[in-house]
DNA sequence: TTTCAACACGAAATCGGTTTCGTAAACGCT
DNA sequence: AGCGTTTACGAAACCGATTTCGTGTTGAAA
């Protein structure tokens, strides 16, 4: 049961002072040979190691990046806090995760609790309920106690910061292209409602693409998920609708996996044979893309390399190895091709 | 470009002490009426919020709790991340998530990182290579230095510590005792080397009841998998060896939902119907089993409940609200029934 | 012998708070 | 008037380090 050994103890012991077994452990100069032995030795022998809080504090620096994250429970998310740890990790800091689980308030609530202090920087993605109300009043306190923060994925442009995105629009315009060039003459889109940047983005790229092949966007084939309810019985059913008409889509663009992969249950259930009849692409870096049968083409987010510039980016601003100006990094975001496609 | 206002900025300004401010803001009864309005309404305006690092140093408590784990982009750990985040955040603490990759040094440095007055206490699942090496004298310090922790799910029995973990065991055994009683003659075990402890219960549970009906266990019909790389590519080869042979077996239990969901693609690449000719059932709470298709029975780990158990356990120990014993705090694990078995 | 530098170490300030204790002034009571 | 008690606040210690600055001792140069 003995407690935590300080460098008090240390001096107190060895009858020296507190600065003296400071200096003697960072192997300065000014104290002697024999005393940082004797000091050096007690202090491995005790094993003792320096409070951090105390040097977090001392130096104004915690060496630690806050993340808050809409949901955690979420193939994208967790892809991109691993390359976030990755890189932050590389460059000596350590990681925070929080979560705001779609919500204004926790998302303002871990805000103010890691920028006072526990943090360096902040790492965040827009909960749904911030983009929707569009209150970003909490991020002009961030910019006024100078916290350095960068914004990822989920963005808000009239944020003074860096902000990293997937290439949204380019993603859905490469997908919904890729289904008019095979010839696909109904090409329908399921969607987030339109407060969702990213769903937004995503949609652009579905009307270009359409725009390009002289087509008008048809609101018939267009439908826009309201809620996510956790067993997607909900959404599910709302899919249907599309479906399970007398003349159904032969090309669907969806801008996540999950509802492709239940538009491909839907269409399973109706008889259409995939990609014969229908052919389904959709939005993400998940794993149910990989291992539905048939497997299902996405347009890839690379998560982990936005955890890693994102992060990159947070640690060069923090430690001023920047020009000064915001930046705006786009990745760029490229088909996977797989069975739910003809090639 | 104004800094962060200190207690000492609202003294000097107001002609006060620091101890004055300090108690008005806490709405002391040492401090008239009128000064108390005085000083808030000044700290309100300039927004003071105290520096989180200096309470925590002077309280000795830092209302954080540290999470290791061995990796984060699994379905499996996110649930029990996020398990952790609503139960610690129930009681007023933050999540600090660290990742050790497996990797022995990583978990070493993780837990040398939090365990010096970062965190109040800590929440681990040991890296693969930790169970394989089996060195865990970096949880006596742990001991001796009077931090709080709980294993959860990879744990080691000779840890004297308080631990959770799913009854892999008798989650492994029922799976296979309904394969049993569905009249699978033949019934394979997809498992991992004997050094990650999940994957041995499993076995046992698997053993279990093979012996409960009068069977022995069939070396040729049990796989180990070595590693796991990233495509999947190695596992899916030493799993078709075990398909692709002239008399395959009829029931598959795998330790993981990626061998069970690589077992069905092998068994249909092989002709094979699921679940006519094949039985197979997974262990997990992924969610490539709910989508892949057939969708695959699994016995269900429960992760958010072991995360926020393992909270409780670890907070309760922190705030001295246990009866002093360490306890092992076992999660019954059900099957859930989909279209990988017979019903 | 004086003087100045080098050496080895300690005192004290600092980071930003909280908290204990001390005390001057005002007030009440006899 | 004299004495005890509030009232309202400040000084200082403390949490656990680092770091600047000061100082006593020694040795060498003048």
């Amino acid at each position: 049961m003995k407690a935590k050994i300080t460098i008090k103890d240390i001096a107190r012991e060895l009858g020296v002072s507190t600065s003296t077994v400071s200096k003697a452990l960072k192997d300065s100069h000014e104290i002697s040979e024999s005393t940082k032995a004797k000091i050096k030795a007690f202090a491995d022998f005790y094993h003792y190691k320096p409070n951090s809080l105390a040097l977090k504090l001392r130096n104004q620096k915690t060496m630690v990046i806050g993340v808050i994250i809409p949901e955690i429970v979420h193939h994208f998310f967790s892809r991109v806090i691993s390359g976030i740890e990755k890189a932050a990790n590389l460059r000596g800091y350590n990681v925070m995760i929080c979560v705001s689980n779609e919500s204004y308030d926790k998302e303002l609530l871990n805000i103010e609790m890691l920028a006072n202090g526990s943090v360096d920087g902040l790492l965040i993605s827009l909960s749904k309920e911030t983009q929707k109300i569009k209150d970003f009043s909490h991020f002009n306190e961030l910019i006024e106690n100078n916290v350095p923060f960068v914004l990822f994925d989920r963005i808000e442009e009239s944020i003074n910061c860096d902000k990293i995105i997937v290439d949204d629009e380019g993603g859905a315009y490469k997908a919904t292209k890729y289904l008019l060039e095979k010839k696909c003459i109904k090409v329908a889109l399921i969607t987030t409602p339109d407060y969702v940047t990213v769903g937004k983005l995503r949609n652009n790229g579905y009307v270009k693409a359409l725009n390009k092949f002289g087509l008008e966007k048809d609101p018939s084939v267009i439908i826009k998920i309201e809620k996510d309810d956790e067993d997607h019985e909900g959404i599910y059913n709302q899919i249907k609708k599309l479906i399970f008409v007398k003349n159904p889509p032969d090309g669907i663009f969806a801008v996540n996996e999950l509802y492709a992969a239940l538009a491909m249950k839907a269409a399973k259930e109706r008889g259409l044979k995939i990609p014969q009849d229908i052919e389904i692409i959709g939005f993400t870096d998940g794993i149910i893309s990989e291992f539905s049968s048939p497997s299902l083409t996405t347009v890839v987010q690379h998560g982990f390399t936005m955890g890693t510039n994102a992060a990159e980016m947070l640690i060069n601003r923090i430690e001023n190895k920047t020009d000064g100006d915001f930046q705006t990094e786009v990745i760029s975001a490229n088909i996977k091709f797989r069975e739910s496609t003809l090639n």
